[in-house]
DNA sequence: ATTCATACCGAAAACGTTTTCGAAATAACC
DNA sequence: GGTTATTTCGAAAACGTTTTCGGTATGAAT
């Protein structure tokens, strides 16, 4: 009933509970005889370490901490996969925390995790944090912090995103490309960094490109839980306002399947009345009709690519040696689809 | 830089560990002026207790494992909120694994799991899961364990799920009362026992009604990664076989979509000429067209119900008390939309 | 026979808590 | 003042491992 320890396999072998140790880490002053009479009864007696005394003792855990805005989310829930794929290959477990995009809730959060001594952690911003004193923490005390996709500038850790700027401009100057004249945009909230930096893209695509940047056809919507619902209704607001607008470049993909729902509904034809290009490729573009033109976020590399990170500067931590905090940026690509001309 | 503990503030106090302990944890045994002058202190050090000192005294983790099939999937992303939404509220962390449909890899994650001592874990079977040992390994070590949706009617635990066999029923008969005379089926993999209540579902509902059952409209798709090509597939090869059928009831909802793209694609019109219901509604498949009919699998509230049967379980358990596993049916709803006539 | 090297083993401390049990100090009572 | 309750505290053991350091024993070399 009780789990084996050490100990009975010593008493058993007539031996000390320090051979029994070193002979199932082979050290090499165990003699191979005792050290074989040890790992045949320990896997007889099916033994397997405390992990709360290894832990105890090494001051490791082998786990991390992954905190994440929204589980229920195509992009996301890649990412999540990336993570636990390298993960696994380094022997670490995962443990996984939604902040719902709440900053009272991600401060909790990352307390949890430090109370409970994982390794390192990997987190993407909610949307209304502003304050990083729970963040910084995690860095005076020396655990390893990696950032992705919503991060935070001044933070002083390694973060891994894509070039949301970059991004946002190829998929305006797309719009631009294909005949669009008046081209609106569904950013996101005003705080998160890669919500400004599409916001960014797009309006230096208008500027390359001698066009207006005209504010009022620039709608918010915060991309919490009822995303669709906000693209359907920016849609309607943006019909009502500008029925002169022949583009919409949409902050994610979700928001653009409501907007293009709305627009269908209200007999608005796309792409050939207005042209729409969406931001993520969820799997559910490539379903719908007409076909959503988007960026493709590649969540899963970033996952594994975030996960890397940080076992690397886990590793160098563990060494005492500095780590260098590093900038990762993944490339995006625009995959034309039917939602553009 | 080192964590305080509690030792550092005992010394600084000139009392003992013993009172610091008791002080933090309101022990009636200590007075007031004291238990006051440790919790300022400890405050003001930002003491956060050694959880592996914790674990290793108190013999458990206030952590659970939770091994999925899939991440990056609607139904299990819900799972995994509504557990994570429990957890939190009883001070559970949650360590989650993605079992990729492999047994060997359940296995692996399992092991794992018993060796990190976790208090308890929540499954999701893997489609090639034939052997239950590592299973009864679980409760053999007096871990609680808690099936849903996938799982094996054999291991000797407690199940939530739904009552796969109704909701298929429903979901053919719907297609009877809609004018379908000649309803194919794509069903899962044979061994999941939730594709195995929905086949017969399927063909108790063609029984009730007096139509013949016939095993050559019945496709098996493995519904993994590769789902929506599956659907495609099987309903070109249903179309070149079959040109009769007029309605399909399919085990998934991505893998209808994937029918219902191939179906369009050869000019079959939906529901006119085919009708179709699928199983789970996705998000996606209220924004596609047409919409899928479907029906609805309460995701969120199974990953509620499960951490909270687990959690009585936990609790019974730990006081040395018999526990009696529950097989708890969640309902289940056909959502009419415009996939069928 | 003495020395030295090598191979093998174990005692003990440490990691930071929790909890039992007894001791000391104070208060309360006759 | 002596006895008994009550309050407050601390010593010590325990949880199961890892690792350092020293101690035998054996064999080889002189």
């Amino acid at each position: 009933m009780k789990p084996v320890t050490l100990k009975q396999i010593a008493e058993e072998l007539n031996i000390s509970v320090t051979t029994v140790s070193k002979a199932l880490k082979d050290y090499p002053d165990v003699s191979a005889k005792t050290r074989g009479r040890v790992k045949e009864l320990a896997s007889t007696l099916n033994y397997k370490p405390n992990s709360f005394a290894v832990n105890l003792r090494t001051k490791e855990s082998k786990t991390i901490g992954l905190i994440i805005p929204v589980i229920v989310h195509h992009f996301f829930a890649n990412v999540i996969k990336g993570i636990l794929s390298q993960a696994e290959k380094k022997g670490y477990l995962v443990i996984i925390l939604q902040s719902n995009e709440s900053y009272e809730l991600e401060k909790k959060q990352i307390d949890l995790l430090l109370r409970k001594r994982v390794d390192g952690i990997i987190i993407s911003l909610a949307n209304d944090t502003v304050n990083f004193s729970h963040l910084n923490e995690v860095i005076a005390q020396d655990k390893s912090l990696i950032m992705f996709d919503k991060i935070a500038k001044t933070v002083n850790c390694s973060k891994v995103i894509i070039n949301d700027r970059l991004a946002a401009y190829k998929a305006t100057q797309h719009l631009i490309d294909t005949g669009c004249k008046r081209i609106a945009h569904f950013r996101g909230s005003l705080l998160p960094q890669n919500s400004i930096d599409r916001f960014l893209g797009y309006r230096k695509a208008l500027e390359d490109n001698n066009i207006p940047y005209d504010p009022s056809i620039v709608y918010i919507c915060e991309c919490a839980d009822k995303s669709f619902k906000e693209g359907e209704q920016n849609a309607i607001k943006l019909l009502e306002e500008h029925n002169d607008v022949d583009g919409i470049f949409i902050n994610t993909d979700l928001v653009a399947i409501g907007a293009m729902s709305a627009l269908q509904n209200a007999g608005v034809r796309i792409p050939e009345d207005i042209s729409i290009v969406g931001f993520s490729n969820w799997f559910m573009s490539s379903v719908i009709s007409p076909k959503l033109t988007t960026i493709d976020q590649p969540g899963f590399l970033m996952g594994q690519t975030a996960f890397k990170q940080l076992y690397k500067e886990m590793k160098t931590q563990k060494k005492n040696k500095p780590v260098k905090y590093k900038q990762i940026e993944l490339g995006t690509e625009l995959i034309n689809r039917e939602s553009t001309r």
